[in-house]
RNA sequence: GCGGGAGUAGCUCAGUGGUAGAGCAUCAGCCUUCCAAGCUGAGGGUCGCGGGUUCGAGUCCCGUCUCCCGCUCCA
């Protein structure tokens, strides 16, 4: 399994999917980017996505809020405090725990050894730790003057206490200091609910209702990995949709159910995808499930839908002293919408796509690679290929794709074999090949040729353009 | 961040101290009338990067970066 993943990640660079960031300098870890059939792939998932937020339905509209925000803002959705992380590690047992933790931990067991006045001086000393102004260094001091064992292996042969920030810092302004000091959003979302007021009114909308977007987020993850699956830069699909308090779990049954068949409407098999619950809920949700894909490396998450309360809204109430209410003209309440989120990876969703798609078959003794995008994803839609280089097929393909181009991305290819253009055509997913040939000369048909089961029909040429958006439109994946 | 493994042509890899290679891919030409055919030729590598040992390093040593696996973390 692992070694499909590694067959993707290849076929990725040899075709010019995804590249590593940086290459020629070595790479920058767990940064990737979009090469010319990539982000085709990428722009039609973004516009699939967009079309089935946005455009069907009438209470949902985008944004496109920016990266920088006020550095207040992760003060109050408590991402600062979230994200920072004292870390230490046993060298013994290869361990790694929360410095904080561990100290609390080792308090609560001397409380159940009796040794209460102890442990009531170390959460003194505890707190003010946490508040010193170089708290890595207090709290490794006091696991250094308590000489606290690591919990597995009883060692005590501690790493240096590290704080790990998971927030991408950045400066405003010439001259870097704190006062300057801002933040790469860690998630999309926020940009949504500090422009709470600006959509509702400028877009005449009542709840229920969604803001929906796109847009890339940033994350110092510790461990980043498994190709573009856990990026340090990554994009987000997100619809943050505003119900009346006590109607969420109605919505968020509603929204788990729809995202679902988003997926499987691209092609992704039913019984490649679950739904896991969350088992312990985030600080600010009251409900919470990832939908899930069994990806070669094992089932993990492709997107999240949560109820996230009015904790957000609320939060940026106290912490920006303005009114984050609504006022509800049918019922005369004023209140604090709750939020129902929808949150997909987009890079996530592409690294489905293609582990989902990614297929090889014997075809006479010989291995044929073929991508089975669902073709309204697919990068290049149709090729138009002259069987031979003479008579006058090649200016015969080229005046089609020229008709076609304004249509459809079409990929024009004369070089070579007819049955090797066929098979690098399947690699990248391309659903259609148009073939001219000797009869195309003579009475103006061409051969459609079908990815999927390399069979061919016999249309004529002025009728490929019509053929082929109908072909997009009815398309099943094979195993509907 | 810790432990283990790896990094040589676009891809997959061989090369165990003595002139950098193969297959596939790419490009050009020829040939080719439907599924990676053939022939001829070409381009492409300071062997991840930096230092050291040596007369001589892809090969040995040290450092560093990146990737993979495990641990850890994960809104």
């Amino acid at each position: 399994m692992q070694d499909r993943l590694e067959k993707i990640v290849s076929l990725s660079k040899r075709r010019g999917f995804i590249f590593p960031s940086s290459e020629i300098y070595g790479g920058l870890a767990a940064v990737y980017d979009y090469g010319p059939l990539g982000v085709e792939l990428k722009r039609n998932v973004q516009q699939r996505w967009w079309e089935a937020m946005v455009y069907e339905h009438e209470n949902i509209v985008g944004l496109d809020a920016a990266i920088l925000m006020h550095p207040m803002v992760w003060k109050a959705s408590g991402h600062v405090d979230a994200f920072n992380d004292p870390l230490i590690d046993d060298r013994q047992s290869k361990r790694r725990y929360r410095a904080d933790q561990l100290i609390e931990d080792y308090i609560e067991k001397l409380r159940a050894k009796g040794e209460t006045q102890r442990a009531e001086a170390l959460h003194q000393r505890l707190i003010a730790a946490l508040n010193a102004d170089d708290m890595p260094r207090a709290l490794y001091q006091i696991i250094m003057d308590e000489r606290i064992p690591s919990p597995d292996s009883g060692a005590f042969d501690w790493t240096e206490v590290r704080q790990f920030n998971l927030m991408f810092v950045t400066h405003v302004g010439p001259v870097a200091s704190e006062e300057t000091k801002v933040y790469l959003r860690p998630e999309t979302a926020q940009g949504i609910f500090v422009n709470f007021h600006n959509v509702k009114d400028s877009s005449r909308l009542q709840i229920p209702f969604g803001i929906a977007q796109i847009g890339k987020a940033f994350r110092n993850e510790i461990v980043a990995r498994q190709f573009i699956f856990r990026m340090r830069e990554f994009e987000q699909m997100e619809m943050q949709y505003f119900v009346r308090p006590g109607t969420q779990m109605e919505a968020f049954e509603a929204w788990k159910e729809k995202r679902l068949q988003w997926h499987i409407e691209n092609g992704i098999r039913p019984d490649h995808l679950r739904f896991h619950v969350h088992e312990k809920l985030a600080h600010y949700a009251d409900a919470a499930v990832d939908i899930q894909y069994r990806f070669p490396m094992g089932w993990q998450e492709v997107e999240g839908i949560h109820s996230r309360t009015d904790y957000d809204l609320r939060r940026h109430q106290e912490f920006s002293g303005k009114k984050m209410e609504y006022f509800d003209p049918q019922t005369q309440e004023r209140y604090i919408p709750y939020v129902v989120e929808t949150s997909a990876g987009l890079d996530r969703t592409i690294l489905m796509l293609l582990c989902e798609a990614y297929d090889e078959e014997e075809v006479e003794g010989e291995t044929r690679v073929v991508l089975r995008l669902h073709p309204r994803l697919a990068p290049i839609k149709v090729a138009v290929l002259p069987l031979v280089r003479k008579d006058g097929m090649p200016e015969r393909a080229q005046a089609l794709a020229r008709e076609l181009r304004p249509f459809l991305n079409t990929f024009y290819d004369e070089k070579g074999a007819i049955g090797r253009r066929y098979r690098r055509m399947d690699e990248v997913g391309t659903p259609f090949c148009v073939t001219i040939d000797s009869q195309t000369l003579e009475d103006g048909t061409v051969t459609v040729r079908d990815r999927d089961t390399m069979q061919q029909v016999r249309i004529h040429e002025t009728q490929v353009l019509a053929y082929i958006k109908e072909r997009l439109q009815q398309w099943k994946p094979v195993h509907a």
